[in-house]
DNA sequence: TTGTATGCGTTATCAA
DNA sequence: TTGATAACGCATACAA
């Protein structure tokens, strides 16, 4: 089914078909409605190869990240896909990294490969979900990729702002959450405070650690460098980073611990099970990033509730505007919100389920 | 860039450009490596809307699956996607179900409208992972639907097949696992053994169910229908079937229960504790689907590996073998494995970790 | 309001 | 081995 074919079954030319696909004012009612009847008949939607060597759009959008399997980037992702598709965009997955899976014959590409491939796909803008730009020292080649790739298409990145870099940028509050923490720590009369998890060397862990060192000593309490151990952002992070902490302060452990997110808090958690501990009884924890099921795990978690979904809705929405010529920056305000449940030991919260 | 301006700057035809790009044989290897560095030098792509105009392939696949937020789907995507970038597609994916999470102004689709949507977008095939086929009772007008998509394009499901149905599908052995996991609780001692989660009228559902009764009566153990509490694949779901469990049977409790998945599992063992019980010492659990992390909740949870990996590549596999024209059926024998852990109750494992 | 004609960037057919 | 050209399906400028 072609333009042509919907034209001749319907007595008229091409370009009037082409206006009623594409909502032209100017065509007669009766005609319209006679066109759109056939385009219904038959089924018939307008090849996007034909328009995009018009128009040069796909209505399609690329979205790069990390891993799909960390909660965090997945309800991330269905929030933007959702949005997307409310505005007629499609979206293009890539999964960067695969570490954590052992995929055979594994691919071993690199960012930069991806935006290439990505380019290749005639999107119409990309948007960046963590990765490499969430390195403290994002190496300038990263830089000038970016810069590359934004000179083709508009490219919205949610993580912190980069110097030289000319994307969008969309940032989240990753300290004020972690103060709360804190502040729910010592109401609770703790003195030796932790922080666990976390890559070393990446944005999130050390704002959320500067967070936590500077929270403390404006309370005027101490912070103990061995209390802070980082590693990565999954379950067997914390639960390597628990070990850690246990083996190197034996002599003064820490009575509660905040995990930079749920699944840290699990692998500790577990950790301190395996030494004889009991959270939150020996040490309490809370975590800076709630997922789903925080509620089930034994004890329940003490977390943060980001309120990531407005992040994603906010990511497309300012790629959407940028495809679209504007330049307006979009701004909004999610505060964290703290969600204590058991894990952080506040008192009459055994049974409670948020 | 356009393939006429890589001509120019060559010096040749736009044909000999175009054969390059393709690795057509009959190009003089001078001219050959002089259209080459012009290509490398102005990074040139050709434009897939040209292409898709010619040999009408847009080298993406779309992917349909329910929920990628679930770590099963998330994981069989990962291989997808990683399969199918290696065989030059990109990978559309389109989330279908949103009910667990709160989307403001959420799209209310269902998987038909997905179906047009994706076509509209020239896939070159179409994989569809769960959902609405999973169905005891798939409606006819989904099959109806199914069957008008294979028609345009090639489309592989992973789920159980559908008569009247003629898209090409991958099946899983859901049966053996629960098989394994009911010896292994014989071989432990327990009599009254019981089954949760999973949604009722799902194929996965009642397989599970099927085999895990038919297995019990083979060694001729009762089967008491009150331990079976179906309900759905999360985390609360496996909370809410314990209760009713435990509620409903409190005179005769099941000494052991299978979880549909580690989700489900957690649910149950966190109801478990609620109500005062401990797992694996008053009821022992097991669970048909491991995810990640199972080997970090408390208790430890002994599940069985899918080897769901295998399943992910299988699909692109034959869908991509699809679009190349090819009848072939491909097959692969998968075997779920039981890896024993904590929950079980099996003695000595207290402290392992696989 | 409607129709005609052109161009978008590529591949394929054919001729040279 | 190479080049000229038609064709793919659509939107749009222009003419009527």
């Amino acid at each position: 089914m072609t333009i042509q074919e919907i034209a001749q079954k319907s007595g008229v030319s091409v370009s009037t078909v082409s206006r009623v696909l594409n909502n032209s004012p100017s065509v007669s009612p009766k005609k319209r409605e006679k066109i759109q009847q056939i385009i219904d008949e038959y089924n018939y939607t307008p090849s996007v190869f034909a328009r995009g060597m018009v128009n040069h759009t796909s209505k399609n959008i690329g979205i790069i990240l990390p891993d799909i399997t960390n909660p965090y980037f997945a309800s991330l992702f269905l929030e933007v896909q959702n949005f997307a598709l409310k505005n007629q965009y499609a979206t293009l997955l890539f999964n960067t990294m695969f570490v954590r899976h052992q995929l055979q014959n594994e691919l071993h590409l690199n960012e930069e490969d991806y935006f290439k491939m990505i380019l290749e796909k005639q999107v119409d803008g990309v948007l960046i979900l963590g990765g490499s730009i969430d390195k403290e020292d994002v190496p300038n080649s990263f830089i000038h990729a970016l810069n590359q790739l934004q000179r083709r298409v508009p490219v919205v990145i949610v993580g912190s702002k980069i110097d030289g870099c000319d994307c969008l940028f969309i940032e989240r509050n990753l300290k004020q959450g972690v103060t709360s923490i804190v502040h729910h720590f010592i109401a609770l009369g703790h003195e030796r405070i932790g922080f666990i998890g976390g890559e070393p060397g990446i944005r999130i862990t050390s704002a959320r650690i500067d967070a936590f060192k500077h929270s403390l000593q404006v309370l005027n309490k101490q912070v103990d460098e061995r209390h802070i151990v980082t590693s990565d952002y999954y379950a067997q992070d914390g639960y390597s980073a628990m070990i850690q902490l246990l083996d190197t302060s034996a002599d003064s452990l820490p009575t509660a611990v905040i995990a930079i997110n749920d699944m840290v808090a699990i692998g500790a958690i577990r950790a301190m099970r395996d030494r004889g501990l009991d959270c939150p009884g020996d040490i309490a924890i809370a975590s800076c990033d709630q997922f789903l099921q925080s509620d089930y795990s034994i004890p329940r978690l003490t977390s943060l509730d980001q309120h990531n979904e407005y992040l994603g809705r906010m990511a497309v929405m300012q790629l959407i505007s940028a495809i679209n010529g504007s330049e307006e920056m979009l701004s909004i305000n999610h505060s964290p919100e703290l969600i204590i449940r058991e894990s952080c030991g506040a008192a009459g919260d055994a049974g409670s389920r948020t």
